[in-house]
DNA sequence: AATGAATGAGGATTCATTCAT
DNA sequence: AATGAATGAATCCTCATTCAT
């Protein structure tokens, strides 16, 4: 019954009523309590489950043959998160929009999944400094920086609709933050 | 009695009730209607004010004397951001957490900042473009990027107070932006 | 629970309160909205009902048998009607005081209720005037002002009592319509 | 400043706030309260005004020279009543729509026009039986009778314009009342 | 597993009224 | 005489939650 995530999408959470939940999963009023204890049960829930499955679209999309080096992982990485955003609108709400609003306790799973999702950034700047392709720089500040940037990405573009694919995005990102905006010499 | 914005910041917009709002102003439950015809209203108002403080901000920071070219102004804007996020933490939480989950005609209105904010730092962009010292890209996505970037920092920055200072992020961030990860070669 | 109209009869609609309501019929606040969607519902609900228990009371006192002609009908009808708002004088009330006062939907409503009273009576007077047992006048102005008349009265003895039964001010309603207040010759 | 009735009239005595009657009266909010204690004592005066005026127009119209003779004189009086609510709607809907639903004190208030104005026409129906030019039957129910009728179409004609005018009710009514439906032989 | 009637705390909003000026 | 800012009691309505079936 998860897939009632559409109602929090939709009209927030707290403009979304059991009711509204119930009926979009076909059931009655009170059997929500069935399944969950309480509507915030419900809403952690659904965030657990989504955080799992950024990760394992990440994962495959990392994991995938492509052309080698920190810079195609990258593109890779960016790419398959602005897609999976894309691709399930209702998360980015779920996650951006009302999980901050929602006091404490939603502030803290949220703060965990960040975590989590710079932890793995971390990890891969780390892999790629060892390399020698990446400038020496504070791993976390620059997970941490990217981590932000791709985020809000993937927020902002739920509402300007500039025909611009992920894809593009993706390049676009990569490049400016392997190459930076000033104009190289030679 | 704009300073009642403290309250929404505390609390968020819908845990705080408008006795708060009132109490914290010194003021009884319905005087609170005398200024604004509801609640949402003075949310509105407070939006509009801060939009407005840090405009102001900003362009103090820009116009003021410092080193010249792209890489100062730019790090004045940036740091300028940061620290007036900084120093009225209850504006964030305003803006990046309650004005996204409180329906359309809020989203609107933060649009309309976020576009605002957007178009100046476009403006800049073309500017530095124009003299060379910024690649050339187009310039909307740059901004676009860019505005995504400091804001989500602003926003981070709240909860994970780490012993950086703005302008050591602000450094950071435009070292990185300038010049990005990829090691130069001579 | 629709017999907690007589909340509204006792206090009006202004000064009845959903509690009130609630505690009468043995609910709970929030338990009359699960059977209507406001206040006005409510009242609207109530309306209607009254409206049918009229009709009915009528039609049977009409339909039963009893002298024939128009005077015995017409006495008949008279009887019903003032017999049943006085067997239930809460009804009265309602329609006669509350109504009124309570916005266009329930103008527009009573109106309705209003009109098809009329269209009855009307109905009666044109089969008396094919009989040639009534002058011919404009029915529907006749079939108007005895509604007027009926309702009227209705409406005053809520607050005259006076000792006189309906009987009696039907029969002396009849008798003042039939044959008027000028003496007859011969 | 009595003219802002207008406003109770339009809107209603619940629905009116003392802000629409302020400005309606070209006065600030508080101001009002100069002139009258309360809302409730601010009605109660425009409901004597009225009195006043209904019974000055009445006491006119009788008294103008025309036939002779009840029927002249029941015409005139009937007309003219019919002529002052329909001259003034704001005070139909004061006295027959507000005045009822607003407890205790105010049906006292209205009880009283009532019974004044049921005296006179007593009076005038006693005038007429000792004359011989009316039936005997008791003078109070007659008077109780026509109050109502008379009251009832007054307010009726408010919402159905049915383009008849005063005068032409008039006629109905008083060869109605002094003839009845019954045809008369010879 | 599921239902849906019943609950009642909670909050926004209105508006008559007061009072310092 | 007049103002209008301030008050706060009063009330409608919502909705998460419970529970008997």
């Amino acid at each position: 019954m998860a897939a009632a995530k559409e109602v929090f999408a939709r009209k927030g959470f707290h403009a979304a009523t059991i009711a509204d939940v119930a009926k979009q999963a076909g059931l009655a009023y009170g059997s929500v309590y069935w399944y969950f204890d309480s509507k915030e049960d419900l809403f952690h829930a659904l965030m657990a489950v989504e955080e799992q499955a950024l990760r394992s679209h990440l994962a495959a999309a990392v994991d995938a043959p492509g052309g080698d080096g920190v810079e195609a992982s990258f593109r890779a990485a960016v790419q398959a998160t602005l897609e999976f955003f894309e691709a399930d609108k209702a998360t980015v709400k779920l996650l951006f929009r009302d999980a901050y609003a929602l006091g404490d306790r939603f502030e803290k799973h949220l703060g965990g999944i960040y975590e989590r999702f710079i932890d793995d950034i971390e990890t891969f700047i780390v892999v790629a400094q060892r390399r020698g392709e990446v400038v020496a720089a504070p791993p976390r500040m620059v997970a941490y920086t990217l981590a932000a940037l791709i985020g809000q990405l993937a927020h902002r573009r739920l509402s300007t609709d500039d025909g611009v694919t992920a894809a593009e995005v993706a390049d676009f990102v990569v490049s400016l933050i392997l190459d930076g905006l000033r104009p190289r010499r030679g």
